[in-house]
RNA sequence: GCCCCGAUGGCGGAAUUGGUAGACGCGCCAGACUCAAAAUCUGGUAUUCGCAAGGAUGUGCAGGUUCGAUUCCUGUUCGGGGCACCA
């Protein structure tokens, strides 16, 4: 038994590059070992730190701020891997440092809770999301609370509680009741928008939706209620408009991407096809150039930049009018309807013929002589009005073929080409000339205007478009264009061009924008789309959205409306709670599962929307929440976000490149330009930290039958040994004839029993099989059916696997917790080992065998302190200068 | 297909500004201690030729710039991430 004297409280390791904290944070105490016991030292550390409220961060403080944010989990029922803390430690690592440092941090830590998979797990056992995702937090936590971070977990947030989502349907309503100002580049309340409309129109500020809405003080002052409505619609920032969604049939419901697996659902392998549903969305495109000017503030990685400006997608071109051909008067019907991928949502519009022409974007005018075609996005609005009776038949076969493509098929086939001629032309605008109209999938609705002008020698694309429809190319840069390939490059002169002839690409741009200034005009076009903001299904936040008489009205709007003597028993205010279900099964016409809850959906003054928010929507703004989780009148009080202010340093994957961290910005703009906060970016420094990979092992195996029962079995056998069993062999004393060819075979979690060489014993494959819940019974059967390859030194035999890094999840079978790591070497060494596997912004493969060298470290460490024979060997005295010069020069050389 | 990132011994990686490639750790080999084992300590360990001294080769591949390239440039291959409803 060793009395600790000492006073030390934090001992640091500091190498060039990491910190490590040793959790030997303590108080005067025994030891009643000498060896170095991680777990008598951390259990103290972590109760002292539980009962002391160590980590309690105030809002109140002198010192500077600094705000560290990891991004928060999702907490899935498989409970984390050893991938998921790596950012975490590092955070916390430096969380640590700075605290020291004389600052007041910030660390939380909360959960993503909302989510498909925990829908999908009611689905399939009729456990409540509710239930489920409180079970997996609490796994969560205790895994966390296990490696020992620093959060202050009394700020603790969580999506899915009422108490949070309030404030998410309440900044939803903020935006619901906004609409941006393009003259001041600002986000505004509507009610600044209703005035301008009863003082003078639209004509100062343009329908972001629709840029031919026009109208004046007296129009706007004669329409109905829901005229008005629909006006103001179409230019709030959380407005409701149209998209595709994945429909499936067969499940009654709309399907998720990731549910939609080789073009059928994955639950089943049902037929997917596109459906056009009513949806919400958030205008994000009007803070493109906000979103992307604001990023060379920001200090991010260029890489994740970059990411973010493709996303954006800015480029700078033409929109060009082509006038459309008709081939006679009778192919062009006054009022056709016009049939799109889904006819019936779509607003019906009617083409006349005071509008003929089709608009295309460009970014390539100086081409406008090299345009041989026209091709439409098979949801073209046009498209069904211009085709001819003739092609009528081909196009819709076209369309239904269409619709069963994701957008990613889509453009990513380059070499299958696909398409349709619609019988029409277009007139080209400078030399006249007929222009075919086709329509093809490689052209996407959303992007510009849903149509292109095809320009074969100019764009790989077009080229071999072209080429696959044998249409007639016509080459405008001379010797550069061979007939082989399009001529992409930006150099070089324009050709066969009339009045652009013998001028470079960049001169022929500005003139051929000139001569086609009449039927044309400059463009910037963004790639970015408005986000899809309506999920049809039931665990996300409901929207606090009532329908009246047919018109969506938030909430807060309702209340007032409802005439004062006839008094309401619905309560209108927020939060509009997530009414409990026993039923997960989606609602009529691909409506989500609230809508089967009448109760709920009837309120005495209107229907309630049925559709809930995506999973974005809690993670985008939960680092305001942090600053102030507990308030009930507000998101987040003012004085809490004006200290706390932008995350100083957030980690996380680049997984969120896009989405999350895209949306957050918007937010985040958004509260700002509004007067809710006084920053308008969330996270100033932002570190990506690198994937931890899993090692898988395969086997192979093949089918062969026993001779006599004609029985089929499988066998497996080293990687890359099955050839050599093509010819009938005896095993066991019965004769087998193997059956054509050979699979790989995942051996699910051997990685914890295969050896240093790749081998698994006979031995270790005995315990894999029970591990893997095989009977004590059938064990001998499973082993008879390995073909082994050798002997190793300590005369077992063996099976070589094949092993493969991918990624860690428990769909893989690769997983490793941090749990077991915890328990055998302590908090300590796991978290100094996820630091020394490498830099952190790298993915690298987890192998836990490497652990032991650290974990010895360690123990050579604590020996630094701790003697066999002396016991404890620190003191208080003054350090000697030699002692000194060692130690600086030691500090030097690490840091 | 498009965008972003990466590739160095048996393994994870180091070399941060273009200047001795392989720090540190794992694994492996040998030795010390021990009746033995564990733990601990010491030494060796890129490949190849050589008894040795020493030589040659070597940072995915092919070129280029440079007195000099893991590092900069061009092309290419492979792996990872994202591509708008997984989170």
């Amino acid at each position: 038994m060793y009395k600790f004297e000492g006073n030390i409280n934090n001992i640091f390791i500091i190498s060039s590059k990491s910190i490590f904290f040793i959790l030997t944070q303590t108080e005067e105490g025994t030891f009643n070992t000498m060896e170095y016991n991680f777990a008598d030292i951390e259990g103290r550390a972590k109760e002292k730190w539980a009962k002391e409220k160590v980590y309690k961060v105030s809002n109140e403080s002198n010192k500077e701020k600094f705000y560290i944010l990891d991004m928060f989990p999702y907490p899935s029922g498989a409970g984390l891997h050893v991938g998921h803390p790596l950012g975490y430690i590092a955070s916390d690592i430096y969380a640590r440092y700075k605290r020291l440092k004389g600052y007041n941090v910030l660390h939380p830590m909360g959960f993503d809770a909302f989510g498909l998979p925990a829908e999908q797990y009611a689905l399939e056992t009729g456990q409540h999301p509710a239930v489920t995702t409180e079970k997996n937090i609490k796994r969560y936590r205790e895994q966390l609370d296990h490696i020992g971070f620093c959060y202050d977990w009394d700020r603790q947030v969580q999506t899915s509680d009422p108490k949070y989502y309030k404030w998410t349907q309440w900044i939803f309503l903020q935006l619901f009741n906004s609409w941006y100002d393009r003259t001041e580049n600002k986000t505004k309340p509507i009610n600044v928008l209703i005035d301008f409309f009863i003082k003078e129109g639209n004509k100062n500020h343009p329908c972001p939706d629709n840029d031919l809405l026009l109208f004046d003080d007296t129009t706007w002052a004669n329409y109905t209620e829901k005229e008005k409505r629909d006006t103001l619609m179409q230019y709030r920032i959380a407005y409701q408009g149209y998209a595709e969604v994945w429909w499936c049939q067969n499940l009654g419901t709309v399907l998720a991407n990731d549910e939609v697996v080789n073009g059928v659902s994955e639950r089943g392998g049902f037929p997917v096809e596109k459906k056009n549903m009513r949806q919400w969305f958030l205008r994000i495109t009007e803070y493109a150039e906000r979103l992307l000017n604001s990023l060379d503030k920001l200090e991010w990685s260029e890489a994740m930049k970059e990411m973010q400006r493709n996303w954006i997608g800015k480029s700078n071109g033409m929109e060009i009018k082509f006038q459309i051909a008709f081939n006679n008067e009778t192919e062009f019907d006054e009022n056709i309807q016009i049939e799109n991928l889904d006819n019936n949502n779509i607003e019906k519009k009617i083409v006349t013929k005071n509008t003929p022409e089709i608009k295309v974007f460009t970014t390539r005018p100086d081409t406008i002589m090299g345009v041989d075609f026209m091709v439409l996005a098979p949801e073209h609005e046009l498209l069904a009005a211009i085709t001819t009776n003739e092609h009528k038949s081909d196009l819709n076969d076209y369309i239904q073929y269409v619709k069963s493509r994701s957008e990613r098929e889509r453009i990513s086939d380059v070499k299958q080409i696909t398409g349709c001629f619609t019988g029409n032309y277009v007139i080209h605008p400078l030399t006249h000339k007929k222009i075919p109209v086709w329509v093809s999938e490689y052209v996407l609705a959303g992007y510009g205007t849903g149509a292109i002008m095809g320009v074969p020698c100019g764009d790989d694309r077009d080229h071999a478009f072209a080429k696959f429809f044998k249409i007639p190319i016509t080459n405008i840069f001379g010797i550069k264009y061979t007939g082989e390939k399009a001529y992409s490059e930006k150099t070089g002169t324009i050709n066969n061009s009339g009045i652009l002839d013998g001028m470079s690409i960049q001169e022929a741009g500005i003139a051929a924008m000139k001569a086609l200034s009449k039927v044309g005009q400059k463009k910037t076009n963004y790639k970015l789309r408005d986000a899809g903001f309506s999920r049809q299904r039931y665990w996300g936040e409901p929207f606090p959205i009532i329908y009246h008489d047919g018109i969506p009205y938030g909430i807060d709007e309702i209340a007032e409306i409802i005439p004062q003597n006839n008094k309401s028993e619905t309560d209108f205010s927020l939060p509009v709670e997530l009414p409990m279900v026993k039923q997960y099964k989606p609602g009529p016409d691909g409506q989500g599962p609230l809508a089967n809850i009448t109760d709920w959906v009837n309120t005495d003054y209107g229907t309630r929307e049925t559709n809930t928010m995506p999973g974005y929507a809690g993670s985008s703004w939960y680092f305001l929440r942090y600053m102030d989780p507990n308030n009930s009148h507000v998101f987040a009080d003012r004085k809490a976000t004006d200290y706390w202010q932008q995350v100083d340093l957030y980690v996380g994957g680049t997984e969120h490149a896009v989405g999350h961290l895209l949306y957050s910005r918007m937010w985040t703009k958004a509260l700002y330009d509004l007067g809710h906060i006084g920053f308008e970016e969330p996270f100033k420094k932002l570190l990506n930290q690198g994937m931890i990979q899993g090692k898988s092992f395969f086997t192979d195996s093949f089918y062969a039958f026993e001779e006599e029962t004609n029985e089929k079995v499988l066998f497996l056998i080293s990687h890359g040994r099955a050839i050599n069993f093509e010819k009938p062999f005896v095993w066991n004393d019965k004769k087998y004839k193997k059956s054509p060819g050979s699979n790989e075979f995942r051996l699910r979690n051997a990685h914890f029993f295969v050896d240093a060489k790749g081998r698994l014993t006979k031995t270790s494959f005995k315990d894999l099989i029970l591990f893997e819940g095989a009977k004590e019974s059938e064990v001998d059967y499973l082993l008879n059916l390995v073909i082994w390859n050798g002997k190793t030194e300590d005369d077992e035999w063996y099976i070589l696997c094949n092993s493969e890094i991918e990624k860690m999840s428990k769909s893989k079978h690769n997983v490793v917790t941090p749990d077991d790591i915890v328990n055998d070497f302590g908090a300590d060494t796991f978290r100094m080992y996820e630091m020394f596997l490498g830099p952190i912004e790298m993915s690298k493969p987890w192998d836990t065998k490497g652990i032991e060298g650290v974990h010895r470290f360690l123990k050579k460490f604590w020996r630094q302190f701790f003697d066999e024979q002396k016991g404890w060997v620190i003191n208080n005295e003054a350090p000697t200068n030699e002692e000194l010069r060692v130690l600086h020069k030691t500090i030097k050389k690490n840091w």
